[in-house]
DNA sequence: GGAATGACAGAAATCGATTTCTCAAAGACT
DNA sequence: AGTCTTTGAGAAATCGATTTCTGTCATTCC
């Protein structure tokens, strides 16, 4: 059969070069579609000889030579969280699409962590990074990013954020202002008065901006906001269920008619404490969140929230990061519209 | 200050060399612990520099050179998927403790898709790699499979699966078979003798394994499987519900006092539907689930089911991984225990 | 004391591409 | 006809490591 050396080892592309019988300059130029003028014919035999084959330039080598590769890297608080997991869901779909492979990290929130996977993925040539979770707002913990993102830039790596972000690069974002804003107003037009808000850390940009969102629909009605009804969690269920402990405590004058999660999750743990403590919902209280997870319409009873198109998300952070790569602009910010999706979970405050 | 160029660029192994005063493949041996005699003297000449420069070797010219990148994949059906989503967690924490990056893979179950991934791995030198979702049981798809994988193991990629699976590879998996047998005797125990299963694809060995240890229960206790109650989905929400429908329609004699649903999403589907139903659970229908979800104990009522420890799965499936590749052996398959976890949707059946 | 052995430094080849540099041949122009 | 510019091919350098191959020097052994 065939007595050649190398019977299974994957082609170079020198044996591309010497069987269509040009030298390896020509060859690369075809197969990388250089700039470089190469005759039609010299094209074709190179072509065909790559096919016969089956040529696959190696990607290591690509990236090494080239100063990118074809890998884009998704940083975010912890994959098992759904709400990064219904990202990480669009953001791999419109990789492989594109030909580019993810590599997922996880911060934990943690700023060194952070800055840590950073300069891995400056030496892995990562050809865009894409900022999930963090959007954290202190200046200093921005500061210590800030030497390797610039690194990272001049190298020509597409940075993008998912959220509000003090990080200045192009962002893809839920309009988590409107969204929050809407979900107050729906409320208030429900008859609700006394309006409990469960934020995030406050460290957070996003929990910040969910929460004027509340703040403004509750000034506009003239609403004045009672601190006690402020409170914070870190976004898990178990938060969720703990802040709700101490608004039951309010005596009953002050005591909220609904709760507005800024998260699916804390909604999920406060409906259940509710449950448990035996609290209709929402004939005593209603109850909301944000981000209408796929188990949102499951939960007993079923959570109004603000629709966020997670998936979408994914796969526009992808395109813009690509964009960004091959035009070589910054886009500006581009915003997701949110709409409510109105279940059992809310209804108008007991008489 | 500092009028040499590459200002900030980061460091090659020659910069370490030139200022150790050593020659390139000196400086090469110690950083890479090559097995090779290097003095005491030059060694910490080496890392002297190195040190100072803060040097980092790169990756990529790594990976082309030596046959093995420091990169893990993750082959899954879908990451949104929050089973897959638990083992991923596992894993990228795991792998990045070994310093490993990982690729996450959708697959959506399609093997022409797996194939695709697996080359692109196989040409980006990849470590190791992860098989979490498949198992197929069709000799044909393997076969299809085979040429690619053995290519791999060939590389000395470390392979491993967390399923039952054909492969001739490793695996780390839960204990499919007795985690459904007990659940199974659990419902026995409480005096259910109409006991419906809600499977996966049949095309899939989870599935059968799951079915097989159910049905070893209910032959156990000398009961006669009405092939009514078998039914299957495919693992998603709506698939439970759907499955659920056709139970409904069974004359009272023959319809079932309990669902076993082969893993919770569906659960929660049947859940749902039984409530929109205003069927009582577990008052007239038991239900229970599969995998114990971080969402299992919060849905209304809380899903009895059985926990499976996904994390740590991940954990160990890299060190599985891990333990291929630098001892070169291939361990036997290591199968992690399951426990039931009894809440409140499985009850004795109505009188 | 001379040969064989072993420890260890360095030059050069290699991994698999891309890209600069060099240069011949063909066409354009005065 | 002679010079200038294009067009396009190939040789060689480069990316940043690892690893083989050479060869020196100090020991050890007979």
């Amino acid at each position: 059969m065939d007595h050649s050396a190398s019977a299974d080892q994957a082609p170079s592309i020198i044996q591309v070069a010497r069987r269509a019988g040009v030298s390896l300059a020509t060859a690369s130029r075809v197969m990388s579609n250089a700039d470089y003028p190469v005759s039609a014919n010299m094209r074709q035999r190179v072509q065909q000889a790559a096919t016969e084959l089956h040529y696959i330039p190696n990607p290591l080598a690509r990236s090494l030579k080239g100063q990118r590769s074809q890998m884009l890297a998704l940083l975010m608080g912890n994959s098992a969280d759904p709400y990064f997991a219904g990202i990480a869901r669009g953001v791999i779909e419109e990789a492989e699409a594109q030909g580019y492979l993810v590599i997922m990290c996880h911060t934990d929130r943690d700023i060194e962590k952070e800055a840590h996977y950073l300069r891995v993925l400056r030496d892995y040539h990562a050809a865009g990074v894409l900022f999930a979770g963090s959007g954290d707002n202190d200046p200093a913990s921005l500061a210590r990013q800030t030497s390797i993102i610039q690194q990272l830039q001049q190298r020509g790596t597409a940075l993008v954020t998912l959220t509000q972000h003090l990080l200045p690069v192009p962002s893809i974002q839920p309009d988590n202002f409107n969204g929050a804003r809407q979900m107050a107003h729906h409320l208030i037009a429900l008859g609700h008065r006394r309006i409990a808000f469960v934020g995030g850390p406050s460290n957070l940009i996003v929990s910040n901006i969910r929460l004027q969102g509340y703040m403004s629909a509750l000034a506009e009605a003239g609403i004045t906001i009672d601190p006690a009804w402020l409170s914070s969690g870190n976004f898990t269920i178990e938060s969720g269920a703990q802040a709700v402990q101490s608004l039951l405590q309010l005596p009953a004058g002050r005591r909220p008619t609904a709760i507005f999660a800024i998260n699916d999750e804390m909604a999920f743990g406060i409906l259940h404490t509710l449950r448990t403590a035996n609290i209709a919902v929402p004939a005593t209280i209603s109850v909301c969140g944000f981000d209408d997870l796929p188990m949102a319409p499951l939960v007993a009873p079923a959570l109004t929230t603000v629709h966020v198109p997670l998936r979408t998300l994914g796969h526009e952070a992808v395109k813009l990061a690509l964009t960004i790569l091959h035009e070589k602009s910054q886009p500006e910010a581009r915003v997701l519209p949110l709409s409510l999706v109105i279940r059992d979970s809310t209804a108008p405050p007991a008489a």
